[in-house]
DNA sequence: ACAATCAGGACTAAACTAGTCCTACATTCA
DNA sequence: TGAATGTAGGACTAGTTTAGTCCTGATTGT
């Protein structure tokens, strides 16, 4: 299904949260309330992405997170590689040699090309933008006819 | 990771297979040899491009499995859409109501966004594109540039 | 009739994901 | 100094998903 897996768009509405008090110090048990997300779930995102350096963490008593840099300065590239690793779409992307098909196989120029132009997307949408803290749209202009599009068809209601 | 199913893949190169001899009928189990997928992944990945209305299948002695339509014609988003259903990065975009913390996320509106930009990137791939039969490039002339500036950078080994 | 071929689904083992819990470390403050 | 409040790091578990196999039935040409 292509999909992000449950626990980077946790991360991106606790990010979402950082986003909209910068520089307030807020601890692990204060975000889970506020995002009603288990605690023990949001201090475990909380400390991989501190690890990744998109928050930093201050220990001890009165002590919390808080964004590393400015919400516009995060992507959604960056926290998806936080959480899941770099973005390759197939095995060969990832280029350990894994493939058990490579020698019969010559998509995987093509498939990288795509991967790229996701990752593209992917870059040009900040932390600011996720949590509605940026007046400034997406520099996507046709998107929106594209969604209007999309609305206008029936969704398939499975899966 | 962000990645396509591993049977998407193999799904691909099947394809790309069908895609090299249009018209020619050919049997799972042929293109299970020379493409070094196991017989009955094949067979399974077949039955369900069939029933996507990707290849046609004919049954009986000397029936076998060819494209529906043209390479040209069928989309990377198509062969996704065939496998791992309609693309939906995160469970909001699903639109079931299912998401828990519905009331406290903001982030629905801009995945959409995101959403539909990779959709439009694998909408812009085709199958001929993925299978070398097509001497046109992508039509993402940013793409090059950007390739070489990846390749550049030490990739990292491991997740 | 028979052999080759697809159709459909049940089933299984392995891998991954989400979520919890425990122990150790850091800081503040009385 | 020691208690309270935090984070750091990792082990662990239940549930789900994925990849892959297998079986039984239907279709068609010889």
């Amino acid at each position: 299904m292509l999909r992000i897996a449950k626990l980077t768009d946790y991360a991106t509405v606790v990010l979402a949260v950082l986003a909209r008090e910068p520089g307030r110090l807020q601890t692990a048990t204060g975000l889970a309330q506020c995002t009603h997300i288990g605690p023990a779930t949001v201090s475990k995102l909380l400390k991989q992405l501190q690890r990744a350096g998109l928050v930093i963490s201050t220990r001890g008593l009165h002590g919390g997170y808080e964004l590393a840099r400015p919400a516009r300065a995060i992507s959604a590239a960056a926290i998806l590689d936080a959480l899941e690793g770099p973005i390759t779409l197939t095995d060969c992307a990832a280029g350990e040699g894994r493939c058990s098909i490579e020698r019969t196989c010559h998509t995987g120029r093509t498939w990288q090309r795509v991967n790229v132009a996701i990752r593209r997307a992917l870059d040009d949408v900040s932390l600011a933008q996720l949590a509605g803290t940026d007046s400034t749209q997406l520099r996507m202009p046709s998107l929106d006819r594209e969604l209007q599009h999309l609305a206008a068809r029936a969704v398939p209601s499975s899966r």
